[in-house]
DNA sequence: AGCTGTCAATACGCTTGCGTATGGAGATCG
DNA sequence: CGATCTCCATACGCAAGCGTATTGACAGCT
């Protein structure tokens, strides 16, 4: 939340704050991992977004990776336990699943992050931290499944299908041009998604 | 068929046929793709991999992206084509749903590259091949459910699910060490998808 | 006022990768 | 047998990006 505004008028406030911090790097590479992906992230770059010299960067972190995986660690805390703390609260499981698929279906700005990770998984970094959060979350997935009264079997392959889904849909929604939808229909197709994944039957 | 056993013995058969064409640059293009992604595709390590220098390559193209846009093209034509034509033959339309989902769950190779792709579809060349791809298949799926009994709408949601699941499965499966599966979940894990997303009530 | 610690600028070396220029070897054709 | 065409090697220039070394500016403390 002030996470997010911290983000945005990051360039802003620089003009003020002359002074940076390691926070202030890592927010900056999160932002720009969003926008073009882990691999341009490049210390040169982002120093000229942030208005110094790489002379500054190399006094808070040693290298690049350690950038990534500070900025990553930030990430994983924040966003990851958010989602979930969000709707754990709602007792009826099966309304909490579609509560956590139309929450999912908002909030583009984590997606951002998460697609650009997925993408930038074959970077050593990145692909521990892709792997620790997607496992929790179908873990959490297939547990709320399983409230819902399936077996545990089905739950996880349940779990599975539906966690695939939203990447799936990330990378149709965010990469491709022409599979953008309207709001309407956006909406219409998360009704059938639910309709299909979330057992009406038992 | 013949092409997947050339890009196997491309640098075995260098030995012999010492001139390149631009034929081979364009398969070992697909398969630096396929192993390591769309921007590990460089003219000067794939000219080591082909045995030749870089002078050899730019007799052929004018440049990488070129290389990069009649790879995808053969890509394009050969796979894609391919995969639909194999099916369409059956006559039943759930049938040939439930093959088509069971063949193109096996096919490590083109699922390799596609993946790759996937991820490299921020490159001005990779995204509009892409894009015509996915929209392809998505219509094709689109027609299928059409044929099995859903109503249009529906049925366009249906391949959109359909299609996402099987997006999502190939990073889970491909990107993350955690999420491999062993053959005999993975069979069960297809089953179960077939058993949610095809229609058995109408 | 001087010292010290914190953050930043500048300058340098190194690697990777793209693209160009030019010359050379082998085949083929006349 | 020489000319030409095809394919490739070598050598070069250039930009981006990482990391290091050194120096400098400013704040706070004593």
């Amino acid at each position: 939340m002030s996470e997010a505004m911290a983000v945005e008028s990051a360039l802003a406030e620089r003009t003020e704050k002359q002074r940076l911090s390691a926070h202030d790097w890592e927010l900056a590479a999160l932002e720009m991992m969003a926008d073009e992906g882990v691999a341009s992230v490049a210390v040169e770059s982002l120093a000229r977004r942030l208005g110094v010299t790489k002379g500054s960067f190399y006094w808070h972190f040693s290298n690049r990776d350690a950038l990534i995986e500070a900025a990553l660690k930030r990430w994983e805390v924040n966003d990851t336990h958010n989602v979930i703390a969000r709707v754990d609260a709602i007792e009826n499981p099966k309304k909490r699943l579609r509560e956590l698929f139309r929450l999912t279906s908002r909030e583009m700005r984590s997606h951002k992050i998460y697609a650009a990770l997925l993408k930038g998984s074959d970077h050593p970094v990145v692909a521990p931290v892709m792997d620790r959060v997607s496992q929790e979350r179908m873990r959490y997935l297939a547990r709320v499944f399983e409230q819902s009264g399936m077996e545990p079997i089905p739950a996880e392959h349940r779990a599975r299908l539906a966690y695939s889904t939203y990447i799936g849909f990330l990378q149709l929604a965010l990469q491709f041009r022409a599979s953008r939808m309207s709001s309407e229909l956006f909406d219409a197709y998360v009704g059938h998604v639910i309709d299909t994944l979330i057992p009406p039957d038992m």
